[in-house]
DNA sequence: CGGGATCCGCGACGATACTG
DNA sequence: CAGTATCGTCGCGGATCCCG
């Protein structure tokens, strides 16, 4: 049991989070916000045509929904200057930046399946190859018959290496 | 830098896992088969049926091919048991549970959520947007410094710690 | 000129019916 | 009971047009 909701709305988190997040683009455009590229320094405001091509495949208006809707929960500030080109600036409230937890797990797991990814380059048929983070050269994924199904401890958890270093898809 | 792929397919972990997981049950798949309600016990098999009482909503056709696609990243195992009625059952893989800290995070994320959600429902009483932010400025993610930005102060982030105590969706 | 709203087409998903 | 096939709906990408 978690938390009843008065209006007999229960609900599980995790479902709750998805029913918000859970689109095609509005962690992708969350993780825009908490320093797509500009990771060297704070959080960002970014403009429209920045997300834009900072997402690609994204079209303005899906851009514009997610925006909006993430804008509607709260997760993010949406600032118009009056300008005469006109320029639209968007930033994270204190509660999108609540999923900076999120963010950092996303990261943590991607970068460990991206590790294990069997690459399927056709130039290259690929050996398992172990670059850049030395420790865990598993190079294969769980076959159908993997040596641990039981629960736990297949790999530790790092307490979230937080900051903002999930930037490295710089998109400029 | 993060991953080189020599595939040239340089990717950012988050989109990776938001390209894996991005859609629309994925994710809540995986919660159930880390233990929808079953969560006094070890990680549980489910089958079909299970998952499909357990994710209001989802059709057959649609649990079907992410179950098929999840299977296929290696995350979960389908044991088929050549019975006169058929039973399938679906469970983790370690890989799979390498998903858990996002779970717990989004666990994390989702009940804060949740509880300053203002309840829409109209008998009751509205909880306006309460300020987290009090003073427990813990210096968490942006902490090098602070510019022009005012970067969200977070109230407090568990270091995502716990095991799985997410699954308070109760499959009823 | 940048933001974004509208119309169109495609693909993903839900509901149902059907097969093994 | 598990999974497939079909159809209707809706989300979303693409291009275009409108607004300031």
């Amino acid at each position: 049991m978690s938390q009843l909701d008065p209006c007999g709305d229960f609900q599980c988190p995790i479902q709750f989070v998805v029913d918000l997040l859970g689109n095609k683009w509005s962690i992708l455009v969350l993780k825009e916000l908490f320093g797509g590229d500009s990771h060297g320094d704070s959080f960002p405001k970014r403009r429209t045509h920045e997300l834009l091509k900072a997402l690609p495949g994204i079209s303005t208006k899906t851009l514009t929904m997610r925006l909006r809707e993430l804008e509607e929960q709260g997760l993010i500030k949406r600032e118009i200057y009056p300008e005469i080109p006109p320029r639209v600036e968007y930033s994270l409230t204190p509660k999108g930046y609540q999923i900076q937890p999120v963010m950092a797990a996303l990261h943590q797991v991607g970068s460990k399946w991206l590790e294990q990814e069997p690459c399927v380059c056709p130039l290259q048929e690929i050996q398992p190859f172990e670059p850049i983070v030395a420790g865990k050269g598993n190079g294969r994924v769980a076959d159908e018959n993997t040596p641990n199904n039981s629960p736990p401890s297949d790999d530790k958890f790092d307490p979230i290496t937080e900051t903002r270093e999930w930037s490295a898809a710089a998109t400029d």
